[in-house]
DNA sequence: GGTGTGTATGTTATAGCATAACATGTCAAG
DNA sequence: CTTGACATGTTATGCTATAACATACACACC
């Protein structure tokens, strides 16, 4: 499974520059935590930076694997939950996949919107969702820690495309 | 898996009026939609609406199974893929379960708290929640479909027995 | 009643996702 | 240079989900 959606992208998602200073605020973090990005956390960062769209854990391995990491599922699942855990990443479980985080740093709950013609995933920039579902929990004396919010349906220029 | 949360569960789930009332209501509901309430699919909603919190789908397999239905997983996700469809159940992604509407007929976008001690799960009145992701939506052209909202943490008697 | 069509059920088989448990290695602090 | 904590790698296995096919049932129509 490869969401990649690649028929609809258009920028340069793979820029050297950006990723490169997105990985170097990304270890100067990490350290700040009192992590470490090792290699393999670092390498799985830039290959989800490099991707289109969310790749799943498989994925992943199949690149870590080819590149001298570790063959076996545990390498994947360790270095993609790390960075999950570092908010460098987002797990999207509706794909059962995992994509770079649009805005590391920012603690943020991240909303997502997965369009099923073309398979993008848009990581909302709306704070909006998540404050909705703070206050709905806090409502009942819930107290939340991390949340999922995904949407399924169809982005704009599918919708243009494809009036369905 | 069985994230029953048995231990804090006290009101009588098991009503059998009560969920006669919902099957009946859910019955008549299908017919209209062109669709129809067989014995497994009947079966499995009243599973759903006995248990205290969300089945697996193997959880459900199980039971059906012993009931002399049938024995393979697809009997299990067709009927619970037909009462999501319906919504009269909801599928909960974090937890790769299953678990019966709690406002069968309201057209609604549901929520979930999911408490990591007892392993409940509390279906969340509140709309405010999927009103803030169609607008989020709306803001960037996407069209939704269907949502999935869930939240892990932890509820408010498990906040009082373990302060944490 | 018979017949055809679409839907539902059941099966076999397999694909895909994820983690437990253990062994080895690395690195920094004392 | 030893110790302890963390990281990596492996084997093995378990859980989740669907594809593809065969059979059976219900309903509408003649």
């Amino acid at each position: 499974m490869d969401h990649t959606g690649a028929q609809f992208c258009c920028q340069d998602h793979s820029g050297q520059d950006r990723i490169a200073a997105i990985v170097s605020a990304a270890e100067t973090h990490a350290r700040a935590n009192g992590a470490r990005l090792t290699p393999v956390r670092k390498r799985t960062l830039e290959l989800l930076l490099q991707a289109h769209g969310a790749l799943g854990a498989y994925d992943v391995l199949e690149r870590l694997a080819a590149e001298g990491f570790g063959t076996q599922p545990p390498v994947a699942y360790r270095a993609l939950n790390f960075l999950v855990e570092q908010g460098l990443a987002h797990r999207i479980r509706r794909l059962n996949a995992f994509t770079a985080c649009a805005h590391p740093g920012h603690d943020h709950r991240a909303a997502f919107l997965i369009c099923e013609t073309c398979d993008s995933v848009t990581e909302a920039a709306d704070e909006a969702v998540g404050l909705a579902l703070v206050q709905a929990a806090a409502a009942i004396g819930f107290a939340l820690s991390r949340t999922t919010i995904e949407a399924v349906g169809q982005c704009a220029p599918c919708r243009a495309k494809v009036p369905a």
